[in-house]
DNA sequence: CGCCATTTTACCGATAAAGATAAGATGGCT
DNA sequence: AGCCATCTTATCTTTATCGGTAAAATGGCG
């Protein structure tokens, strides 16, 4: 399998967001005000329609208390890459 | 200890960008190849001095090799802030 | 020292993020 | 049905990313 570079990166990090800020029961008007984000922002980075930027990303994290890492991959796939560049057989320069 | 909010965070991941692409060996002008992004962009983003959108950040793993968690955040610190929302003491809510 | 690769910095133009605001849409509730 | 909270979408302005190009540091290496 190819794994062909994430398709819809932008609405997986939507659909962990909105579930992290369900979980402590926010609404976009209360993250607004604790990342000092707007809600019309939030509202279009939790439905995908967003390419934030890294210190936005940063910011919504710091207010739902957790690392930035939850927010770009679940748990269950951050275990299976948890190692770092598994090939070593290949080499990238040969493309170039 | 406050923690604070990241105060470089775009500092810290330049760094790390830039251990990366030393281990493979690449040169900006090859990453950039590989990214699509420019090279005086991936400069830029190497030395702190540009916030990166979320999708930027993914093409330069990807063409890397490795997952996005690991530009955030290095190892030592993923295993320690490893758990997820640690404090179930107090609310947010209580501040707003 | 000069040459060359690599990186940095500075411009430009196009595209997009982000704040503010306001207007729709959605859903629950009595 | 109406009302209310919440979320979505649209518009506008300001600001920043990003690619391109070109020009200036930086750093080896002979």
């Amino acid at each position: 399998m190819a794994m062909e570079i994430e398709p819809n990166l932008l609405a997986d990090v939507g659909r962990r967001l909105r579930a992290l800020r369900a979980d402590q029961d926010l609404t976009l008007e209360q993250l607004a005000r604790l990342t000092g984000i707007s809600a019309p922002a939030l509202s279009l980075i939790e439905t995908g329609k967003r390419d934030a930027r890294l210190t936005t990303l940063a910011k919504i994290a710091a207010a739902l208390r957790v690392p930035i890492r939850t927010l770009l991959e679940d748990p269950a796939d951050a275990a299976s890459t948890g190692g770092d560049v598994p090939a070593e057989g290949y080499d990238l320069r040969d493309y170039l």
